[in-house]
DNA sequence: CGTCTTTGTGAAGAAAACTTCACAACCATC
DNA sequence: GATGGTTGTGAAGTTTTCTTCACAAAGACG
């Protein structure tokens, strides 16, 4: 199901969006501004979020930096009354999706979500990974050990790789698992087994280069 | 100034020990037992460890594992009254460069010294980093937008770095050109002014490589 | 000489990363 | 259908990393 949350001051106008949207196949959640945006941020996966450039307290486009700092490739569409070259220009280099001036047709709102998603669908696809969560991924020794375990073996079952390891506790794999797999390294397959992306392949590549380049 | 700690639980010895270093020119830490030892090594940074295997409560051998974890390769002698191979053997396994049995001549103990400080001397120079403190420290935007400012302007003084990267708190890029600089990336000259090493340049190299190898 | 900028240090606080614990759903299998 | 291994989740606690604050020594400069 595509979460998708709405941040708007307004409450009719937020839940007339919510009716819409759910009406189009999408789970929404709703924010009435924006430090309870960022609280739904940090606790569920978003696929796309509407936001009201103007909003009392936290602003739009303020908002919308700190959404870039969680998350820099969550689709952001920007809605706003007040348009203006500026504005728009403002957003967008901030990382805006798209810019959707009010009043809106339902259609055109629901046409601007369908082509971001669309572009997202594509974009994650296209191996786009951030550098941070790359090396940040990389600098923990337990997940480079993960990922030199996946590489060698194949594919593993959970139980297997916490063996391979020699780690008790199950549940700090888990943890390391979810970084992993958010940093695009390692998948599931149907059988549940763990198995090694191209990402992830090409990760323990560039470590084995570092390690040449820097001697040690 | 070359710094060595002494961890002894034995108060004659260890002052003695430390009068003969001071003596020979060094600056000298003396601890009574693991656990102020692993104080004084989270305050300041040592070139040079001498361990007595048996002390009361953290022994030797569990203590020269601790120091490993945060420094791991910081020279350790170990210094023993019960000299047997199997304990010999454990130590140096652990990761201890030499291995001095009591009672011993200051000449042999100032021997071994000075041996084992060459060594690390001469380790250190072989471009020597360790994966986890590299990756780490380039997992920083922070500190690879360092790297690159210097790489682009050659070098340059503290509150230029600072001004160049629009940073009003000095402290914290205080903060981050030490860790580069444990890190071995970077160095002041005689000026004053940070530049960045061999090492450094490399890395700003396999973070390119990385970007590239990986898309995005 | 006093004052301002530069270049730091150390400690306290905040934030992020990591670990551990308590629990639960699911499956095989006896 | 009880039992035990597998595969997880969420929250609490710990540790590490990062930021901020308070302060100070050293040099530049009027």
């Amino acid at each position: 199901m595509t979460e998708i949350m709405v941040v708007d001051d307004d409450q009719d106008l937020r839940e007339s969006m919510a009716e819409v949207l759910e009406g189009a196949g999408f789970s929404v959640t709703l924010a009435w501004r924006g430090e309870e945006a960022l609280e739904h941020l940090a606790r569920k996966n978003f696929d796309l979020i509407l936001l009201d450039l103007v909003m009392p307290c936290l602003g739009g486009l303020e908002l919308l930096g700190r959404i870039r700092d969680k998350a820099p490739r969550l689709p952001v569409i920007m809605i706003t009354a007040f348009a203006s070259v500026e504005n728009a220009v403002a957003a967008m280099r901030q990382g805006a999706s798209d810019y959707v001036t009010k009043p809106f047709r339902i259609d055109a709102l629901l046409a601007s979500v369908g082509r971001v998603l669309e572009e997202a669908r594509f974009e994650s696809c296209r191996t786009s990974l951030d550098l941070d969560s790359v090396l940040s991924s990389l600098s923990n020794p337990f997940r480079r050990k993960i990922l030199a375990q996946l590489e060698q073996a194949g594919a593993l079952r959970f139980m297997d790789l916490c063996r391979r390891l020699e780690l008790k506790d199950h549940t700090k794999m888990n943890f390391h698992l979810k970084i992993l797999k958010e940093a695009g390294f390692l998948e599931q397959n149907e059988d549940k087994l763990y198995l090694l992306t191209t990402q992830g392949t090409q990760a323990l590549d560039c470590v084995r280069f570092l390690m040449k380049k820097l001697g040690d």
